[in-house]
DNA sequence: CGAGCCGTTGAGTTCATTCAAACAGGGTGG
DNA sequence: CCACCCTGTTTGAATGAACTCAACGGCTCG
């Protein structure tokens, strides 16, 4: 069904960029894409890679296991910068999350010969793997972490701090329970446990599943000192 | 007791890179440290950050977390490139694993300016941050995994090749329980427990605590398999 | 209205953790 | 040389947590 969603941007449903305000550095070979959920922004089975830059919407950059799992190892807010190479494993895909998701894909050979000759473009380059590494890292933490209720405590105060939330504003989750799940390597149900409890010690508010108030920041941060206690190292 | 490792490479322990065969790109910038196991090669609180290359021995890039836990980010084995920006936390630093680490350290700063004016460093620092990601994005997976079995399993596989092993050969370990622990988000125990686990069942033979031979790759790679019936997706 | 997806809740099992203890090896000093 | 300590590793028992299987309510869409 999503064939044509393989096929490298350029097709029927992506626009070639050419209302941009400045083409400079990268903006020049970027390629924008458009999508609605569920919809591959593009498969990872190509020898050809991009870089992207989400504009607006929501992305991740999933794997699939020989298991049938599935873990997302990114997950996009507009203006986050995406860059990787050899996807460690088998099929991965770069997938919008929510409905009209745009986002600006760079070939990555293009960048890469731009980068050489052009500065600007190679610290634009620079930027858009730090920043993947920076999320990956965080990710690391998140997962590294013992119990389920940290993992989505953690979480939602990333989530908010990317949004750049103020405090005591809602924040509205743009992934549904299955992809939280997969993204913290956790059982939907266990997502959804780990939600009502938060909610129960007072920590978030929920109204209806995709929005949450973050009532007590310390508890959701510091939720090693609230429920074990610390053992100083 | 290790003050002066927090110090710029630079310092009486560390010296200049001089014996170089060709100090092209990067190297030309490049400081050597040697350290022994335990010693930070760098600790991450100064302002100014450090792009790496492991040239011998091993280390890891580590985070303590504020509950006293510690979270190993990455593990760098000879020929590893390394650099991050903007690590996500507290207290965090490289060290090595093993004695008689050497690393060649890359000012970033330096590095950076270097690159826009030579495309041979821009190369170089791209690959860096590339490879990064991409043992990044293999930790991801591996700590996506459900059970501890599989998480030390794919752990094995993981070292073996990176040590470019022949089939058959036994793998030496670089690192303590502990530190494999750390890096895999568990208990020493369960580590120690999955090792023993998985010889039980003929997928690896341990002669000595730090020497692994690998029986089955297949069995270790495939535990969804063997262990949980695999539901198609 | 029924189908399908998403989200929540319950019951039972499996698994990792904690606490505890024991063992091996490497070093030092008696 | 042996006793001793310290670190690293292993094993046991009991607790706690997350997973699976299952069922149900809410919602959208055809």
């Amino acid at each position: 069904m999503w064939d044509e969603a393989r096929l490298a941007p350029g097709h029927s449903r992506h626009h070639e960029a050419q209302a941009q305000p400045r083409k400079s550095g990268l903006d020049s070979i970027a390629v924008i894409a458009r999508q609605n959920r569920g919809e591959e922004i593009h498969s990872w089975e190509g020898a050809d890679q991009y870089w992207y830059r989400v504009i607006s919407g929501a992305a991740k950059f999933y794997i699939v296991l020989p298991g049938g799992r599935r873990q997302i190892l990114d997950l996009l807010l507009p203006n986050d910068l995406f860059g990787c190479l050899q996807p460690p494993g088998h099929h991965c895909a770069l997938e919008a999350a929510v409905n009209d998701t745009v986002v600006a894909c760079y070939p990555r050979k293009s960048a890469e010969v731009l980068a050489e000759s052009d500065p600007e473009t190679c610290r634009q380059v620079q930027k858009m793997v730090l920043d993947t590494i920076a999320r990956s890292q965080e990710l690391i933490l998140i997962l590294g972490r013992t119990t389920a209720r940290e993992k989505v405590g953690a979480f939602l105060l990333r989530m908010a701090e990317r949004t750049s939330m103020r405090p005591g504003d809602r924040l509205l989750l743009l992934t549904s329970r299955y992809d939280i799940a997969d993204y913290l390597a956790l059982s939907v149900e266990t997502v959804s446990r780990s939600l009502t409890d938060l909610q129960r010690r007072n920590f978030i508010a929920l109204a209806g599943p995709r929005r949450v108030s973050i009532v007590n920041r310390l508890g959701l941060a510091e939720q090693d000192h609230a429920g074990n206690p610390v053992k100083a190292g």
